[in-house]
DNA sequence: GCCGGTGTAGCAAGCGCTTTCTACAAGGTG
DNA sequence: CACCTTGTAGAAAGCGCTTGCTACACCGGC
């Protein structure tokens, strides 16, 4: 029924392993029969059996992608970069490699259960974007799934995401918590001190390291931060629309409102605009990751510039191996503060 | 080195045909064996070889999912919803299933070579998305490899995309004729009868089926319409924002942009303030889709709502074999026009 | 003209799992 | 009490490929 390496040596009149050899081009065949054996495989329209190929060489051409929200741009663009460099249809590296993005949901027991399947598969490597969750034992489990993944030969990479201690995975993390200082920095310089902000979900390392760097600029400038000032949320709009809310109920005086991500973001500018309440000139509105739409906010939104496609692509590169990681297997990349239009001097109260 | 199999009959003193059947499940095994074997399994920390086990089972658990641009919401909430489905971790469905999800990148050739190494790797199932490309040639080479994967026992389906000829494939089609129609109709029923149109890729199916629905609202107002009127470009922001200065450069009378998309839409929203344009009293804008960022533009986008997500759950069920497929194998999935700030009657002029 | 490279190709042993077929006990039946 | 189900487990034959090792020409050099 299907045709198998035999098939094609048959009609080449070769033994199997000449066509194994000619089809991995790691040994060397006369280039005669080089040619019949490749006009063999064309003639018979064979297609090599992945599994059976990944069993005999014990490695295969799988690479996972592990995000947490395959919706959302700012995990799309980086899946799209790491993509591009490893090699799969299009890229400049010789073997196709077949690029595996896991979903995971932000759910730890997926994240653990993609990376078992992952392993299972015996992936050639692995890359875990986005943030981490804190929970002990689960990152204990993580760190520990990825040691194994790497004893299996398999090449780990960390992109945005803070190293895993205890693992010899490549890091590349963003610097969440210089953004997010610089970028309350420019609210706090502009005559802000009173200032929302609307948080990711608890446990995520993100969350943490925006919040500790809005934090560290409000302490460094002198600044009280009041305790109902910060609400929890998850990253997406809704998230912002109704934190946003909430947080005009316990103090309609403040005069910005820093966002946890771009999409927060905006869905705090729709509230705040249902609220009759005009950006900047009553409340100034800040995001984070410079996702494309953020410029097309009206006003359009200040934020700080995360270099997702860089990173990514970098991150792929580093997990084909073809580019060394950094000293001590760990890099921070910076982001860029982008003033824009949605934030501006506080109205005079 | 690794744990195989074998390791595990060992340890729980059994045949490694035992282990394997505890492991499928798929006969019966005495409850103290199988305890006993999973006891095992879970002592030596053994995880199945994929490979192996797709080698001699002659399936794979891996579906793939091919995407134009996974950076783009549109594929990724159809991403992720289809993943949702097909019983990966968390997923109802007992088997484990790995999503692919590939990134053409819009290039026929991509999407050929993706194919192909799903095709190698044995996929249980295969779900393409989005609009296909129209070159002939192209279209019988895919039709023939999907084809070739039906044959050879993968499922097909075609989730947002036209009806592959010539193939069984299950098609869950967007009626962008319907829907483009719908909008166009509702900007004519507004009074007005000087609209640009900003469209998407020629080659593209989707392009061209919005700009016959388009037309056909058009044509049944008999409102005749002038070729400097539409444009072509990508599905995105920039393309919108650079279509739209060329729109109003060629005819600078026009009420209304209908878009592509809504990312074109919203680049289209902001070339026109820049160009000092109101919307919607100077000009309106329609987009298509009905992402979640179109509801926070401002105003916010009158719209085609897309049931991507409903539509890539039944796509992931269909695959996995879990829902009939339409009558037919083809079912059209309708939108549903969302009338919003972008929109209003046009200037008198 | 004999010998040791050098360049190519084949042989055959797996890789780790699934599955058919067979084997054997235990229990029910005439 | 012999015989046949029924339930459960093992033996072994692959699945299709890779690769270490071996084999054979053919070449040039002494």
């Amino acid at each position: 029924m299907t045709v198998t390496l035999a098939d094609v040596a048959a009609r080449a009149q070769v033994s199997p392993a000449t066509v194994s050899r000619v089809l991995n081009g790691n040994y060397p065949v006369a280039a005669a029969t080089r040619e019949r054996v490749l006009r063999a495989v064309d003639e018979l329209d064979y297609v090599l059996n992945g599994p059976a190929s990944a069993l005999a060489a014990a490695t295969s051409d799988l690479v996972g992608i592990l995000v947490n929200d395959i919706a959302d741009p700012f995990f799309g663009i980086m899946a799209g970069a790491i993509q591009g460099e490893i090699g799969g249809p299009g890229g400049r590296a010789g073997g196709e490699r077949l690029a595996v993005v896991c979903n995971t949901g932000g759910s730890p027991e997926r994240e653990l259960t993609y990376l078992t399947l992952l392993q299972r598969q015996r992936a050639a490597a692995v890359v875990l974007t986005g943030g981490a969750v804190e929970d002990a034992p689960h990152a204990a489990a993580v760190a520990a799934k990825l040691r194994k993944l790497a004893d299996a030969g398999t090449r780990v990479v960390l992109c945005g995401r803070p190293p895993a201690p205890d693992t010899d995975a490549v890091a590349l993390t963003f610097d969440n918590r210089g953004g997010a200082r610089a970028l309350t920095a420019h609210l706090l310089g502009l005559g802000h001190r009173r200032l929302g902000y609307i948080a990711g979900p608890v446990e995520r390392t993100t969350t943490r390291h925006r919040l500790e760097g809005h934090r560290a600029a409000l302490a460094a400038a002198g600044v009280e931060e009041d305790p109902r000032w910060t609400v929890y949320g998850r990253y997406d709009r809704r998230s912002g629309y109704e934190a946003t809310l909430e947080l005009l109920r316990r103090d309609p005086s403040l005069t910005a409102i820093v966002a946890a991500n771009d999409s927060v973001a905006l869905g705090a500018c729709a509230a705040l605009r249902e609220s009759g309440l005009r950006i900047p000139e009553d409340v100034s509105v800040a995001g984070f990751d410079d996702l494309p739409f953020s410029i097309d906010a009206v006003p359009s939104l200040t934020t700080v510039r995360l270099p997702l496609a860089e990173a990514g692509a970098r991150a792929g590169r580093v997990a084909m191996g073809r580019e060394e990681p950094p000293p001590g297997g760990i890099a921070s990349v910076r982001g860029e503060l982008m003033v824009r239009g949605s934030t501006g001097v506080p109205r005079v109260s």
